[in-house]
DNA sequence: CCCTTGATTAAGTGATTACTTAATTACAGA
DNA sequence: TCTGTAATTAAGTAATCACTTAATCAAGGG
């Protein structure tokens, strides 16, 4: 979760993008890295350490020259998050184990039909106010999909 | 491309990733994401602009609140375009389409069997130095796969 | 043991970013 | 039309970031 954000943050520049697509075809050295583009070594050296941090690329060295390549099931593993997100569900709404109120509910659902929402139900999309919040309400089941058209 | 890296910067951090989750499940307003998240209203809303305008997020007006929803379609993508570079392979080395020396690359296998690698080999590593460079030579094919363990 | 070269680290700089508060726009109801 | 509320935008600030140059570390070859 975090390390996801930490890896998502290291190949979301342009750069260390081209470094890592360079370093999926080539097995170049730090100095072939930076002469390919145009930066210096320096700069090229804090970019892979940021890749590296992020369980993106792993060293190794030859000689006196380092060579990175690229972790591909680490980058495998990181989009297969995002697609993982995009399957998430918008998730109905079960009263009897959130313990919400149908009644509360059914009134959306009038208001959907285009009469008045009432003023207890006004949470439905704006989530619980302090005091709802300590009486446990999590204004989560108000706002589904099933009650599309609500606020 | 450049569209990658805008997409992922936006969801590369925390608090917008946390959005994208909320609004996978839940049909939110701003309003409603501001108290969840326990981050003011002015904060989210500039968020949720990264998050449009980099084709994550589509806004609806219902009356006058506003609701958002995860393009689930550009998640997917964003997600498999990473997939897809972790099958990137190590291009194997075409020396006849690339121009290349199979003399020079024969002395890099030299130097791999233990041997000195000699002077006008030394870009295998580090690509084409600028008169390497103005003679039109790329550098690419002395760091491959194939070569693995040279410099 | 020095000298060269590759790579990393240190330190500093300008740009970007995430957040705050305040002002503004947009909309619905009285 | 006025009022109150939702949302966005403006403006300012502290922190982070990508880059630069210079110094340092590491590893061979003379």
């Amino acid at each position: 979760m975090k390390s996801t954000i930490a890896a998502l943050k290291a190949i979301a520049d342009g750069t260390r993008l081209r470094i890592v697509k360079l370093l999926l075809q080539y097995n170049y050295c730090v100095g072939a890295l930076a002469r390919r583009l145009d930066v210096t070594e320096a700069a090229i050296s804090q970019h892979l350490k940021v890749l590296r941090e992020a369980g993106l690329l792993v060293g190794e060295k030859r000689g006196h020259f380092m060579h990175y390549d690229v972790d591909r099931n680490a980058l495998r593993a990181l989009g297969a998050e995002l697609e993982e997100l995009a399957v998430i569900k918008r998730e109905a709404c079960k009263p009897e184990e959130e313990g919400c109120e149908q009644q509360r509910r059914g009134r959306c659902r009038a208001h959907e039909a285009g009469g008045e929402c009432p003023e207890e139900v006004h949470f439905a999309c704006h989530g619980p106010n302090a005091d709802e919040k300590e009486n446990g309400r999590n204004g989560h089941c108000e706002c589904q999909e099933s009650q599309k058209g609500i606020r």
